[in-house]
DNA sequence: TTATCATATGAATATAAATTCATATGAAGG
DNA sequence: CCTTCATATGAATTTATATTCATATGATAA
């Protein structure tokens, strides 16, 4: 297969241990979920406590509209639920896993920061 | 503030606790980098050996120009180095933080399959 | 039942991000 | 040197994603 440089074996002993591609993007889209600004907002906001969506909009200061969107694909991926109040749709987190990952990389951007201050010395 | 709906007192109280609108954004630039199938794939690939560029093109039958531009955004968050050996650039995890990182992802993933596995009784 | 509030949603737009293509760089070997 | 290999990079393109705008839905109060 390799024709110039060779690592045929260090691949298939790699290619061995990937996990399936379907979880592989599974991982993936997990992942950008909380890549957006906007989402991770959301979310740290719904760690204090359950919103509506017009206070989540209040908060953020953005549209009304743009929240809603944000909120179905996190509903659609599950990190998050709504019920019903008279006229509102109130929203609260699905499960605690979300904030432990969101805490680990917490956790690392503040060790990276740990490290660069030390620079300066 | 709020003129129909008044949620003012819970505003305020959710606003104090969140983090800094940079941290926020920073939280989410990390976690962008993992929400792309390609990059999970390098990182995982590098959870098991150090790689040079076209070792990890060709593992993931991807063009070398991709994976160097996804090496690049890699190496700019400091996810991971590369050193130099004859003519090959050859990659390896940074820091052993990124695991954690992604394996709780994982983690979240494979419960999240065994809640649905139960639901086909 | 009509008007209003809270939210959702589809389509259009704007923005960003990944991949490709062509080519540049830089190290080795002849 | 000149050629080849391994990689990097800029620009163009493609593709994906977030936001806005206009409007629909659905519940409540008058």
């Amino acid at each position: 297969m390799a024709r110039k440089h060779d690592h045929s074996s260090v691949i298939e002993a790699v290619s061995a241990k990937l996990p399936s591609d379907e979880l592989l993007c599974d991982l993936g889209d997990l992942f950008k979920l909380f890549g957006d600004t906007t989402r991770i907002k959301i979310l740290y906001a719904l760690f204090e406590s359950e919103l509506c969506v017009c206070a989540i909009a209040e908060l953020l200061k953005m549209e009304q509209s743009a929240i809603s969107h944000q909120l179905r694909i996190l509903k659609n991926a599950k990190l998050i639920n709504c019920r019903r109040s008279g006229r509102t749709n109130i929203y609260y987190l699905a499960d605690d896993h979300v904030r432990s990952i969101i805490e680990q990389g917490f956790d690392h951007l503040t060790e990276e920061d740990d490290h660069e201050e030390d620079v300066q010395a």
